[in-house]
DNA sequence: CAGATACTGTAACACATGTTACATTAATAG
DNA sequence: CTATTAATGTAACATGTGTTACAGTATCTG
């Protein structure tokens, strides 16, 4: 006997917030110059995610989700690399290209506000194998990393994208790449 | 015929401000928090570095100056390493002692702020190689390490710094550090 | 001592922030 | 149509920000 919720104009709301820190950061993100983007107020924005603090946690979800997403995109495309070197020169392409850089400018922002806040950011930094794991093994990967492996396949990945975020020099840093899946064959090369 | 300026008064301020910074970050640096911690007010603060502005700009000029100081007294202890993984197990210890991790965290929300407004923050992200490639040369390594080698030595070194910084496993991050230079080792075993 | 300059302190200004009070419109159930 | 809840909009509040106006003290030069 009254008018329904609307559950989608939160969901809209939340998207087109998500796009907006994707372009402009998190760093000073405030609800005023937010809302005017979103050609609401930011009245609507407490309205809709009872404060400051929840709609930044809803963007983070829906960020995570987004990410999930786009990886999921991957595994269903293509054919699966079968080693570990080939996984990096597999995964590289896909990560480093242009459409991810503000994913990517992101995280680097993330890990800078988690490394001081770690418990207002939860899952940002702890457990830095797991994605990288769980990357392996979605793909097939017969021999799973071992933890040393695989947190030196994370850090260098991180640097790279740093770097390339940085630089944009694409080439630079993909031979980089390259040259750390060539460094992996070597140590283990009956890995077929 | 008047009162001569005394500079050890900002110079006394502007390292103490770095204390605070290493401490507190750079993100939401206010005057009023900053200038009751140095038992001062916010107007002093403004009188002796004109704005803002210029006082974060003398913390990181004097950050940056720290940094090379604590480089310099690295290379004048010790004798130094003569190959390029060597030079990896010898920098490793020093830069990843807990003692250099408020300087590490604050670099990594250097990288943050720099990734958005490279202009505010010169220096920070431009020339990835150089700093590492300075290092190498003032060790004294022969074979001084091309651009690509110099992008992975430096992509991996600030990952596993990340990883270090997030988990503080020391343990794990090093052998991590210790299989890359095992892996670069295999690569060029000629160089003696 | 007298004067000039360096330094310090209080209080305010103008502005931006998150949040809320109050009023109003919109839409659906009975 | 009416009642009830959803959604919207304006304006204010309290607080924090950088900066500045004004005044006062300190310290050296002549």
């Amino acid at each position: 006997m009254a008018r329904p919720p609307n559950p989608g104009i939160r969901a809209g709301l939340r998207e087109q917030a998500v796009d907006y820190v994707l372009l402009h950061g998190l760093q000073d993100l405030a609800l005023r110059p937010l809302a005017k983007a979103l050609k609401t107020n930011a009245r609507m924005l407490v309205y809709h995610f009872g404060s400051r603090k929840g709609l930044m946690r809803q963007i983070l979800t829906s960020l995570r989700e987004r990410e999930d997403a786009r990886i999921q995109a991957w595994f269903r495309t293509g054919k699966k690399p079968r080693t570990l070197p080939d996984f990096l020169r597999w995964y590289w392409p896909r990560e480093s290209s242009p459409r991810a850089r503000p994913a990517i400018r992101l995280i680097f922002e993330l890990y800078a506000l988690a490394l001081r806040n770690p418990q207002e950011y939860p899952g940002v930094l702890e457990d830095p194998l797991a994605y990288w794991q769980k990357l392996a093994k979605q793909a097939g990967i017969p021999s799973k990393p071992d933890a040393v492996e695989a947190t030196l396949l994370l850090a260098a990945t991180r640097g790279l994208l740093l770097d390339l975020c940085a630089t944009g020099e694409r080439a630079r840093v993909g031979r980089a790449m390259e040259l750390l899946a060539q460094l992996l064959e070597a140590r283990m090369p009956s890995t077929k």
